[in-house]
This record gives C-alpha cells, sequence and structure tokens, in this order.
DNA sequence: TCAAAACGTTGCGGTAGAGCAATGTTTGGC
DNA sequence: GCCAAACATTGCTCTACCGCAACGTTTTGA
C-alpha cells in the first residue's frame, strides 16, 4: 500500500525505508467512487492527498458558472487545494476524484507537523511549491500568449494521456474555453 | 542598509540580531537606474533580490510581442525570475527596475546554502513560494472569472499604489490588455 | 531649454470565442 | 438490455477586446 509513496520520496529524496516507515503511518488509505467530491468550495482544506490509483482534478467555478480545471493529479503525484491549505481559509477550489481512486490522506496538521520535523518531508514540500509555482507560470502564459487552438495542439502532443483519459468537457475546462469551442476547434485541427 | 531586510525577517521569523548578523553579509547592496534590466530573457537567473528602495517589475513578451507583466516588488519584498532561479534554465521572463533602486542582491549558491542551513531562512523561502504560489493562482482566478473593466476596478479599490505610481502602459501589461483598452476602459469608468 | 521620442486617447473595422437552440450520440443505473 | 440524462456537435448571432491610424500631451536628454 506504501510501495508508491514511498518510491516517490525515494527518487526525490534518496530516503531509505527505515526512516520512510517511521512517519508513513500519518498517510491513511481512503477508496473514492468516480466524480465524488474530497473537497466543496467554500470548505477549509485540512489534508493533502498522494494518489496510489486514479485521479483527481481541482477546478474552480466563476461568475458565469463555468467550471475551470487547474490541476490534474494522476497516480504517484500529490493532490489539494493548496490555497486553502496554506491559508486555512474557505476555499474556491473544488477537489474531485474523476475516476475511481486510491489515496493516501495525511491531515494538515500532521504534514505540516513532518515539514518541520523531518528534513525529507521538509525537501518534499519545498518541491511540490517550486513545481505548483511553475505549473501555474506557465500556465498563465499559456493564457496570456497562446489561442485556444494552440493550447489544444501542445496538449495533443504533450499531455496525450489527458485526451485520451479524461472527457471532452474536462479538457475544455482545462484549456479554458467552453465545450462548444473545443468541439469547433477540434473540427479545425 | 540592513534594516529592512532585518524587520523583514523579524516579523516572519521572530529571528535574533544575533543570528541575522550571522549571514546577512551574503547580501550585497546594489544601486540599479530606473528602466534598467537586472535579467533578461533568455539568461539563467543566478540571483534572488530584496528591494530596499524602489520597485522591480517581472514581465515576459508573448508571440505577438505584447508585454505581459507578472509581478511588482515594492520596498520590503523579495524579488527575482523564480521559475529561473528554480529550474536553472534560461527566463522567460524580464527582471526590470521601474523606478531608481537599492537592492540587497544574494546569489543564487549562497541562498540556497541559507535555505539549508538557516531554519529562518528555510522558513522565509517556503513562505516566498507559498505566497508567490497562491498569488499565481488568483492571478489565473481573476484571467479566466473577470473582464478587464473589473480587473481595473479591483485594482482601483486594492492596489490605488500601483495606479497612482505606475505608467498607463505598465498597468495595461499587469491587466492584460493593450494600452488601448485601458484607455477606454478608464474613459467608461 | 527645446526638439524628438515616448506615451495616451479615440474613431473605425476586424476577430476569437461565447452562448443559445436544435439535433445526434454516449453512458450508466436499474 | 433499455431508457433517461448527460454529453457532443454545429448553425447563427453577439460581444469584448485587438490593432491600425491619426492626433494631442508629456517626458527626457543633449
Amino acid at each position: 500500500m506504501y510501495k508508491p509513496l514511498y518510491q516517490y520520496f525515494q527518487e526525490k529524496t534518496g530516503i531509505d525505508q527505515n526512516s520512510f516507515s517511521g512517519f508513513c503511518h500519518y498517510f491513511k488509505l481512503k477508496k473514492i467512487k468516480k466524480n465524488e467530491h474530497l473537497l466543496m468550495e467554500g470548505e477549509v482544506c485540512t489534508f493533502n492527498a498522494f494518489v496510489n490509483k486514479g485521479c483527481l482534478r481541482i477546478y474552480t467555478i466563476n461568475n458565469e458558472g463555468q467550471e475551470l480545471t487547474r490541476y490534474f493529479a494522476f497516480e504517484g503525484k500529490f493532490g489539494t487545494a493548496l490555497t486553502s491549505l496554506i491559508e486555512q481559509k474557505p476555499s474556491f477550489e473544488f477537489v474531485q476524484a474523476i475516476e475511481k481512486s486510491e489515496l493516501l490522506i495525511i491531515s494538515r496538521q500532521n504534514f505540516y507537523h513532518l515539514v518541520d520535523t523531518v528534513p525529507q518531508v521538509n525537501f518534499i514540500y519545498r518541491n511540490i511549491l517550486e513545481m505548483a509555482y511553475i505549473t501555474s507560470q506557465k500556465r498563465i502564459y499559456d493564457l496570456q500568449g497562446q489561442s485556444a487552438i494552440e493550447r489544444l495542439k501542445w496538449l495533443l502532443e504533450y499531455q496525450p494521456k489527458i485526451l485520451s483519459r479524461l472527457s471532452s468537457k474536462v479538457i475544455a475546462s482545462y484549456l479554458g474555453v467552453t465545450p462548444y469551442t473545443l468541439s469547433r476547434l477540434k473540427a479545425e485541427l
């Protein structure tokens, strides 16, 4: 059960099995159905989740009621409403399983306890924050610098997994266009 | 010279003068003229900068040649091309002083050395990353969820300092519209 | 100090993408 | 295995914002 998580830590920090065993019991297994939510808008996020199997989606809903997907966490990645987790304020993001999934959940309190006491977890958190920041920045660059069709082409080339695994509706919300527009873009490819 | 930086550390970590003195000599004073660049697109970023006086702007240029401002670092804040600093790859961002400024510069190498050896600097870096991430996320929410005029109204209400201190051209690039559009939006306020 | 350059404004026309409606296609719960 | 509900496609129209051109105003540097 902890094998993928150990592998994740091992790759990033070179931690040994013994040290890992010292804290991995803070992570609890949770199974969750397709389309079920881990967190709704307005709730304060009190967990971090490592995806053993399946996929999480982090998304928001804007003023016009349009869903906007921020991030997908596939197997072997952490996923949470990071902004709410950090700020401890009501979340503007939803966290949802878009496939039947198996997660390793750690409470906020335990997570930050480990960040402050276990150097390897401190490093992992630093790494999560760095990658989350870089991803956001590239996202902004994309939204401000590329047309919707260029974004779709990029996705086709570099993230075919996303296209084959997810519904058009979800892909549209990730590209930041309506399903109507995505359908038209696909037609003119 | 180190007073604003000490105050910054003091507020965030409660550090004492003695510990601070142990590492503050890694920060070197640099004076820079208005509109001068600290980093150009394509260069690898090897520094972090604390703003004692003046203001830094981090921006990119998209495919159409349009400038897009990501972030302003006013007095008492750190500013750098964080993505390039982390990845150690050529930057897609420019770092520019938009006023005559006084900076405290630390090299990448010394900065990460301190992050790894001084708990208070580790915490400061964590805080910088957390805030940078949250700012990016709110930016994306804004770009995808609000019209340009709503963004301008928000700026008027919550960031009047930006509006009064900076040129329209720079403000337009921060709002993600052309100077033409900004001018028209101001007319219809 | 004064001319050149950069900046700001506004009229006009163009374009990417939104949104409704109507229709065809998948999907999943019983 | 079937039917309702969700999803996908496409024609038509609409809107926010872009981008040029032309002109007035401010800034700057020799």
